[in-house]
DNA sequence: CTGAAAGCGCTTACAG
DNA sequence: CTGAAAGCGCTTACAG
């Protein structure tokens, strides 16, 4: 330890260095060291740090590859909850993954404080010798989830108003549960409401390129089956269905209605504008790591599930 | 050490599981090493493994806030880059604020392999005792760039070609040198094509939401100064200028052209779709990667700048 | 081919 | 109020 230039003792270093020496070190040689810090730009080693401590200040957070934009909310909801006082880093999974329990072991070898798992695969048992708290996992004892009930029952019933019968739904490929649990709510919603759900099946990786790419076949699959509205699993599949209606002269909301989850930022500026149901990203994050950091406090609050409503937008309003 | 249940030393162990055990370790013992290892789900800790070794295998990535889904193809880019070897670990800078050399002082502490800098703030002295490699970072040396010349260019071309000779440049709020060039280039192109460009400032975050609000003084401020065309920093900002025009009920292209840089993907859905200068974001982190990859390898080969093209779409053709 | 030992840079009781 | 010492869990020469 270098900063023992200060011509004290690497015990007093370490104390200053940690902010714990109120009355254990004097103020004149706690002053000496830190113009030694200072001056020898000295950082404390984070693998000693840790390994001595038994665990560090680091966060994690495992989420799925960040090509859906979703996800940069849900970090910055982390990041402003979280502070100083811990270090977030992120790891994305391959694209089209899912978080899982190989993520999460490889991710305990960091000892870090605590680690946040967004999306993860369903029925993952994801216990690690660190803190974990898991987001958008329904159906997981302690996760942070949305309440998409009230959201999904305003679309179908703003669908219903429309005269829609017979909707199709562009699902994910994703196999977190949030998405099962949008496909699930939305079908029944819609069977309550006496409208039929198509049975063409269109699943995509949440890129736009993607979705495009399977819509241009569902499109046609969907008009052909009566389908008067299509309902995606995220906006950022909703966009591959508007990118193929425009190409190929299929009318919005006139011809065929679009609607989304998660309301992007960019979903006010699609032709047409996108209704979608609000996914508020960030209150997720914030939510999470409020968790977390009460966890580290010994706590347990529950926390609620977060509302979610619709944002009605052109592609369905006409 | 718990896995030397399998009969064997210590040292033995680390061999195995560090697979350095060709030649030094028996291959029965190694297989009950192995056995244990599995049986007692253990693995190895890694602030203690970075510790005796020095470093470790984490590449860590320091990005700007990721509101900007163009981060998200950089991200993916240097992940296929890297494969197993190495684990990538993401950190992002406070919303509006670009990498410095505080960020990489503190991750300078978690003794990474190599650390990746995307868009720093400007004149930074970006040394660690680390491999460092800066992406987007023009001027810097050994960075890894885009070469945005042809793309403003044909831009540029475009846009004189279309009759413009008045245009407005709505910039970022970002310090990253990659911006000025943006403006810089497009200003000296635009006066050998003898177009005009308006004084008018306009600068905003590079979100949807901090580029509407801005858009919303500006937009009138540009149409007063009989600009008929806005090219905008970055497609997020242009989504903001498109978002006020589209509720203002300005005509895009027909009273004002907008064109952006980064042709994120969902700019070819927007209304109208967006005319962009294309970054390929993923071959951007692919290129840093394998750059940094080189540096481990002792290498220092030269990465010529990536090729940047205009994408015309219907925001400015018309 | 295998094991005992030193050391990586810290932190934290503990003794002075 | 301060310092000497043990120990965190590994890796790697080195000796056997």
């Amino acid at each position: 330890m270098v900063a023992e230039r200060a011509g004290t003792s690497i015990a007093t270093v370490s104390l200053v260095v940690n902010g714990k020496d109120r009355g254990r070190v004097s103020a004149p040689i706690a002053e000496r060291v830190r113009a030694a810090v200072d001056e020898l730009g000295y950082v404390v080693d984070h693998a000693a740090s840790s390994l001595a401590r038994g665990s560090g200040d680091l966060v994690v957070l495992i989420a799925p590859d960040l090509s859906n934009p979703f996800f940069a909310e849900v970090i910055r909801g982390v990041r402003d909850t979280l502070g100083d006082r811990y270090q977030l880093v992120l790891s994305v999974t391959e694209r089209g993954q899912q978080p899982a329990v190989a993520d999460v072991r490889r991710f305990e070898r960091l000892r870090p404080a605590g680690i946040l798992v967004e999306a993860p695969a369903d029925h993952q048992d994801l216990v690690a010798s660190v803190p974990v708290v898991q987001l958008d996992a329904p159906g997981e004892p302690g996760a942070v989830n949305y309440d998409l009930e009230p959201g999904v029952q305003q679309l179908v019933a703003h669908l219903a108003g429309l005269g829609h019968r017979r909707i199709g739904y562009f699902d994910g490929t994703s196999r977190a549960a949030t998405f099962a649990v949008r496909r699930r709510l939305l079908e029944t919603a819609a069977r309550a409401a006496g409208i039929a759900v198509s049975p063409v099946v269109a699943r995509a990786d949440l890129t736009v390129d993607a979705a495009t790419e399977v819509a241009t076949t569902a499109l046609d699959a969907w008009l052909d089956d009566d389908v008067t509205a299509v309902v995606a699993a995220a906006d950022t599949l909703a966009y591959g269905v508007l990118r193929v209606a425009g190409s190929r002269g299929v009318a919005v909301p006139g011809r065929l209605a679009v609607a989304g989850f998660d309301d992007l930022p960019s979903s006010s500026v699609t032709a047409p504008a996108l209704t979608s149901v609000a996914l508020p990203g960030a209150d997720l994050g914030r939510a999470a790591a409020l968790r977390l950091l009460t966890t580290f406090d010994g706590g347990a609050a529950e926390v609620p599930s977060l509302p979610t409503r619709l944002v009605v937008r052109a592609s369905t309003a006409g």
